[in-house]
DNA sequence: GCGACTACGTACCGTACGGTACGGTTCTTC
DNA sequence: GAAGAACCGTACCGTACGGTACGTAGTCGC
């Protein structure tokens, strides 16, 4: 019964407060400073609370996960008319986000922490986070790349293959680099650029061809 | 003077083993596996001599990136007469290579080991992963792309630009899901046909054009 | 005002780990 | 063959953490 405690709804505003005390914590020292103790001193409360909360410390970490999770709302994708321009814009977009989710220090704290316990058998949170984390940002670029195509402006046979090159094409090995503390991969103010770069290369592959094709030679 | 223990050279073939053992146990069970008592008992040395060779647990560590590193040799390009067809299956060959060495137990063991250490503010491992790990690679895959351009074969303005996007190809968000333990992502027997897919994509970028062009319409 | 409930703070327990010390054994070297 | 170094096995120490138990203080319903 430990997927009760998962439950993002059943939160109670306390506990919001903690489990957002405990990613604070995360953030700061990781996984090592992040003790029950430590947590319950910095958040004023009892370790019996979070124990009965969340049930032991692989819960709290699930819940963690959840909180956070439900907390991202992805932005509602409003049909509205796309011409090329604005379609690319928003595909620039997608881009420039997801750099900046993946370099946020939430995120990186959690996919650190899920990758070092991704080790141990019984450990889920992996599967958690893709499943809570990604599963919106994959939905919301499925859904934009099914609209380029329905009018015309792009092309695929597959559409997760589509998206899965728009993605490398994107973050390329940041993420890694990133997640293994390289600063010079965290330049926040370098991903719009990079955003720019991968959409373009992304038309190239995937785009429909079109009347004002620059050509140099 | 903690760097003379990471220094693989001096490493005698006692302490290579010893080293190795490391690695298994890291595989085995993670991090949590990893301890100095049962490294001792695992490979039948004293506590003492572990302290003795590397120092601490970090000297440890980091002697086992260098370790293995050491034990990876990048085969050596051999510059003889490249056509497109060989070229392209050279590309075909690193990008199937990188996606097996990244996929392979001891690289996501150490990556998962150098990810949980980043958040930790004197971790180095990160750095040393990247230096010793990657560099390798890097330099190999630079020396092909330059090989590629100088036979006219693809063009770019910036190799290192160049050789993300090809990574960024290749890998995707593999590497990610991998290290999260999601068991779909670790499919050796489909490494194959992305890397053929990422290389076909890669000169649909970089590729500079010829006479026998596939024109579908 | 009173019981039931929840939560805080603290103290406690068992365990496990990093690191050190020491006696005994094997191997090298002269 | 003796001196000395290297090493093994084990025992030991201090600490820190996960998890539990307990005493106390609010709080809500009646």
């Amino acid at each position: 019964m430990q997927e009760a405690f998962n439950d993002p709804e059943n939160f109670t505003p306390r506990q919001r407060a903690v489990l957002d005390r405990a990613l604070g914590l995360l953030m700061e020292g990781g996984e090592r400073a992040l003790t029950t103790a430590g947590l319950a001193r910095a958040a004023s409360c009892s370790k019996e609370s979070i124990y009965k909360w969340f049930g032991d410390r692989d819960g709290l970490l699930a819940a963690m996960i959840a909180h956070q999770a439900s907390k991202v709302r992805a932005p509602s994708d409003d049909g509205s008319a796309l011409d090329l321009a604005r379609f690319r814009a928003r595909l620039v977009d997608f881009a420039d986000d997801l750099l900046h989710v993946l370099g946020g220090d939430v995120s990186l704290a959690l996919n650190r922490l899920a990758i070092g316990q991704a080790s141990r058998e019984g450990s889920r949170l992996g599967q958690l986070l893709i499943e809570r984390g990604r599963r919106g940002i994959d939905r919301r670029a499925g859904a934009l790349l099914e609209t380029g195509r329905r009018r015309g402006l792009i092309d695929y046979r597959d559409r997760d293959a589509a998206y899965h090159t728009l993605y490398g094409l994107i973050v390329r090995d940041l993420h890694v680099r990133m997640l293994l503390g390289e600063p010079d991969a965290r330049k926040p103010e370098a991903f719009r650029s990079l955003a720019e770069e991968a959409i373009a290369q992304f038309f190239v592959l995937f785009g429909v061809r079109d009347t004002k094709k620059a050509d140099p030679a």
